[in-house]
DNA sequence: TTTCCTTTTTGACATATGTCAAAAAAGCCA
DNA sequence: TGGCTTTTTTGACATATGTCAAAAAGGAAA
């Protein structure tokens, strides 16, 4: 079975018409690291669901790039305004490793949502899904210091800091480099030694 | 008709069983200035959607109250996790002004989106337009300068500034009372003088 | 108006974080 | 391995914002 059909079925069970128009429509995709499957002032199409690999998005600020999400395995990644609303993103969206993903259109996917009450109500329980994790991330990034949400990202997420550079991490953390190694620096001598292990 | 379903049905159109059915569910709730419809540690049972009046939702950090959201009028208000997951709020949710709403619980609403495919396809867009909105809000909070955010806010949502004590403001927009009054005074020589003309 | 209470502003100083530049370390590959 | 590039760390200093305390302003009620 296709994997996001899998990972849906698991959320809430689709009838097989259901299973068959999704593996139907969805199409797989292979993107290189580096590229992007989305440039700022582009209307997003389409949903890309990662079965592996990473994406971030970012946009330019002052002249600097903003990562302001990561994407991992089994997440859905879309410029999501963009992708509602048909408006121009106003961010980038690149691929940090070379990249396995299955993707649908806006189209595609109203259309199933017209056909199969299952699959909107997959839709609605993934949307709650990812506002309440982004309304943590809010939380964290408004009303915590950048070392708590450092320490945070360490004890939640322990995976994006092996295998995304530092300088995106500090900017999806909303520091500067040199303020996210210094925290780091800090950090080393206290029981939160894992950094020293990395071979 | 009800204001809420009035404001759903022109969202997308619901059937007259559907629009019976949300009537028939909806409980009208007056609820006093400073009263609290959700404190911290409880389960929010409910849905609120508001006819008139304001709240606040806010935890504490450090001693102080940190209030990371405003409701009022058309908006929803709820604590979404603790709704949706059943876990124990870590927000209070209280009146800011005295305020009509209309309240619908957690069981009563999954059986309407059971009932009707229309209901869901609204909880859909709902909860798309709320992820939007709290998208911008992520971004401003952790990517812009505190005088960014005051100034976005004075341009988007001028309301608020008028309705709502600047402490609480201040809290929601991340910085100190002090700050945000210095930023008020800095703005006031140049084009931004609406504050002056208040009476 | 006068008094009282709340909200807002101001001042002095402390701290966290940013910026720019350079050094050090790590990764890559011929 | 040696040389090259990229990533990470360190240092010096600038700036934004926080904290605490007090003053000023604004509102409500007698």
């Amino acid at each position: 079975m296709n994997p996001l059909v899998k990972t849906l079925h698991d959320i809430h069970p689709l009838s097989s018409d259901a299973r068959e128009s999704l593996e139907k429509t969805l199409q797989k995709v292979v993107i290189e690291k580096e590229e992007f499957i989305l440039r700022e002032g582009q209307v997003c199409h389409r949903l890309f669901f990662i079965e592996a690999g990473c994406f971030r998005g970012y946009y330019h600020k002052d002249g600097k790039e903003i990562t302001h999400w990561f994407g991992f395995e089994k997440d859905i990644v879309t410029s999501f305004n963009s992708f509602i609303n048909k408006t121009a993103s106003i961010e980038h969206i690149q691929a940090l490793e070379t990249s396995v993903c299955w993707s649908i259109s806006y189209n595609e996917l109203y259309q199933l949502y017209d056909d199969f009450p299952e699959v909107e109500r997959l839709g609605r329980i993934t949307c709650e899904q990812y506002y309440i994790k982004l309304e943590d991330r809010y939380v964290n990034a408004q009303f915590q210091t950048a070392t708590e949400r450092y320490n945070k990202m360490l004890a939640n997420t322990p995976h994006i800091l092996q295998r995304i550079p530092l300088g995106h991490i500090a900017s999806y953390l909303g520091i500067s480099q040199e303020t996210l190694s210094r925290i780091r620096a800090k950090g080393m001598n206290s029981k939160n030694s894992e950094q020293t292990h990395r071979s």
